[in-house]
DNA sequence: TGATTTTATGAAAGCGTTTACATAATTGTG
DNA sequence: CACAATTATGTAAACGCTTTCATAAAATCA
C-alpha cells in the first residue's frame, strides 16, 4: 500500500502538505495541489481512513443498532438515514440487538470500541436507565422509536398513543361500536401505547371497553390469524378489528376469510405501520402511517448537527402518525 | 479515554502484556491476567479498535454494498450475513449503490479506504471487468446475486434461468398453454435470465413463445398492474400469468381483480422471490423461492474461510430456486 | 525598498495499538 | 543441582495519518 510519505516524496513536498490536499484543510498553492494530485494518481494512492481516524479522533462512522435486519421496517428506516448520511460522507456500521438486553449492550459496546462518532439505537430490551447513563457519560446517541423523558432531546419517536387513537377513532367515526382489538406484545411500549390509544378513542366516543374484545398478539402475522380465531371462539361479536400492526392485520384478514366473513363488507380491518405490502393486499389495507423513513433521516440530521456541527438541520422529536384510507374499512351494515 | 498504557501502569506490567490479555494471544500467567483485568475494570478501559486496526492491519469489518436498503430483499440478505458474522465478531459497514455505476464505484472505494478486510457486493451497474479487475488487484470480495465467469469463485448467485423455468413449467404441468409473462427489466441479468427460463419451459413442452404475451416491467408492483392491463388491451388471451417477481405478481393480481377475473379460478398467477409478504396475500402467492438469506450467509462463510482462515465453511456458488405452492395457481377450466 | 501581513510549507510529536525480538522467570531433566 | 527447554514478560519500533508550531515565501503597504 502506498502511503502519504511516498506521495510526498514523489511530489517533492512534505507529508503535511499531502494531508492538506487530501483533506482540503489549511492552505496550499494551486500548483502544489496539482503536483500532489498527480503523484497520488501515478502511485495509485488510497487514503487510509483508519490511520486518519486514529490521528484525528474522528471516524466519520455512525453505529446503528436495530433489533433485526429482515422485514421491511428497519430497512426503510436505515434507508432514510443512509440517504442523509451519504451526502455528508458518513458511513454506517450496523449491528443487531435481537431484542436481548445482553446482546444490545454488547453491540453498543462494540460500536463504541470502534470509536463511532455517534450511535443510532433502536433497542428494546435495555433499560431506560442504561441509555440515560450512556448519554450522561457523554456518548453521542439518538434513540429512535422510543421516548425516554430524561433524555428527550436524544429521542425521535412516533406518538403511538395517537396512532392507536386515530385507528379506532376512524372505525368509530364510520359507525362501528363493536371493535375487536388485536394488540401487539404488551411487554413492548408500542404495543401498550397503541392499545391505550384504542381505549381512549372508545372512551371519547362513549363506547365501553371490554377485555373480551381484546387479544394480545406478538406483532407477527400468525398471531393475527390466531387472534381472530380466538375472539370468535370466545363468542366475541364485532364488526371491525383494529390491529397493532399490518402483519397481524393481514393475518386477521386470512382468518376472517376462512370464516367466510368478507372484508370490509362484513368486518372492517385496520392495521398499523403502513409497511410496503399493505398496499399490495386486496383490498388495500387501511392503516396508520408510521413515517419510519422520516425517523431514520431525522436521526441522521440530529447526528449531523450535533456531532459534526453541520448547519442547523431540522428534526422533531415526536412525530405524528396519520390515517391511510384504503379498502379494508367501511361502515357497518 | 483511558489507554492501554495507563492500564499497564496500574497493573504493574508492560503494555505488551495488556495487549496480550485483550487479544488472548501469546502467553500470560493467570495471575497477571487477573491483575490486568481488574486494572481495566477499575479504570473503565475500552479497547480502541481503530488503533488496533492500524497496528494489526486488520479491521474485522466487512464492507457491504447493496442497491437499496428499503424493501425486504436486502434486509433478509444482510440478516443472513450478519448472523454468521456476529459469532465471529465481525462487523458490517453498509453502503448503497443505487444501481448507479458511479456511486457503486465511489462506495467500493470508500469501503476500501476504510480498510475493510473484505467486501460483499450486490452491484448492478458496474461492469464485470471492473469487478474482475478488483479481484486481480487482490481485493477480497464476493459478488452476490450475479455470476461472472472469470471470477466464479468469488460469486454466489441463484440460477435464475432455472427459476424462470420452474415457474412456467409448473403452469404448463397443470395444463396451461396460454401463459402471459410479465418480465422484469431486461437490462438486468435477473430479468433476462428469468425470461429465458420461461422460454425454455415453453419450448420443452412444445408451446410456441410469442412476444405478444410478454410485457416488460420494472420489478415494481405498479408495472405488474400495468402489464396485465396492457396485455389485455392488446387482446392477448391467457389463462395464467408468470411474473418475474412477487411485487409485480401482486400488482398483476390487483389488475386482474379490477377486470373481474378471479385468481386462480380464471387466471393463475405465479411470482418470483418468495418475499415475506407473498404469504400474506390471499390467496397466498405461488412463487419461486429465492433463498436470499442463505445467499447472505454463504457470502459470510466465504469471507470467514477465505479472509479470516476460519475452518472450512460450506458454501455453494450457484443455488437452486424451488417452487413454493400456494393458492394462486390451479388448472385451467 | 524595507517593513508588515498573509499565505504556504515543513518538522516532528503524537494518536493507541500490535508484534518482533530480547530477556527474564519458571519448569523439567538427568 | 546445573543446564536446557519452556513459558512469561518487557522494550521499542512500527502502523499511516493529523496537527501544532515554527519558519519560509509571497503579497501588501507605505
Amino acid at each position: 500500500m502506498v502511503t502519504i510519505k511516498q506521495v510526498s516524496k514523489k511530489a517533492g513536498v512534505s507529508s503535511a502538505t499531502v494531508s492538506r490536499v487530501i483533506n482540503n484543510t489549511g492552505t496550499v498553492k494551486e500548483k502544489t495541489r496539482e503536483l500532489v494530485m498527480t503523484a497520488m494518481a501515478e502511485l495509485g494512492y488510497r487514503h487510509n481512513v483508519v490511520a486518519a481516524s486514529l490521528a484525528s479522533n474522528k471516524t466519520h462512522t455512525i453505529g446503528y443498532v436495530v433489533p433485526e435486519l429482515h422485514g421491511s421496517f428497519f430497512g426503510a428506516m436505515m434507508g432514510g438515514t443512509e440517504q442523509a448520511l451519504r451526502q455528508a460522507k458518513k458511513h454506517m456500521l450496523i449491528a443487531t440487538g435481537h431484542s436481548d438486553a445482553q446482546i444490545e449492550k454488547e453491540q453498543i459496546d462494540a460500536l463504541l470500541s470502534r470509536r463511532c462518532d455517534a450511535l443510532i439505537l433502536h433497542v428494546e430490551a435495555v433499560s431506560d436507565e442504561y441509555l440515560v447513563n450512556l448519554v450522561q457519560q457523554g456518548v453521542e446517541l439518538v434513540v429512535v422509536n422510543r421516548f425516554i423523558e430524561e433524555i428527550g432531546d436524544n429521542c425521535i419517536s412516533l406518538d403511538n398513543v395517537k396512532g392507536g387513537y386515530l385507528a379506532s377513532r376512524h372505525l368509530l367515526d364510520i359507525g362501528h361500536t363493536q371493535i375487536a382489538y388485536i394488540a401487539g406484545s404488551l411487554l413492548k411500549a408500542d404495543g401498550k401505547n397503541r392499545l391505550t390509544g384504542h381505549q381512549q378513542a372508545l372512551a371519547d366516543m362513549g363506547v365501553e371497553y371490554t377485555d373480551n374484545l381484546t387479544y394480545e398478539g406478538n406483532f407477527q402475522a400468525k398471531s393475527g390469524t390466531e387472534g381472530v380465531r380466538a375472539l370468535v371462539a370466545r363468542g366475541a361479536k364485532f364488526t371491525a378489528v383494529a390491529c397493532a400492526n399490518d402483519e397481524m392485520a393481514s393475518g386477521a384478514m386470512i382468518a376472517l376469510r376462512e370464516l367466510g366473513r368478507r372484508v370490509p363488507e362484513d368486518v372492517s380491518v385496520i392495521g398499523f405501520d403502513n409497511v410496503d405490502f399493505a398496499s399490495y393486499l386486496s383490498p388495500g389495507l387501511t392503516t396508520i402511517d408510521y413515517p419510519v423513513q422520516k425517523i431514520g433521516s431525522m436521526a441522521a440530521h440530529w447526528v449531523l448537527e450535533r456531532v459534526y456541527g453541520h448547519t442547523r438541520h431540522e428534526y422533531q422529536h415526536i412525530l405524528s402518525p396519520r390515517l391511510i384510507l384504503r379498502g379494508t374499512t367501511s361502515s357497518p351494515e
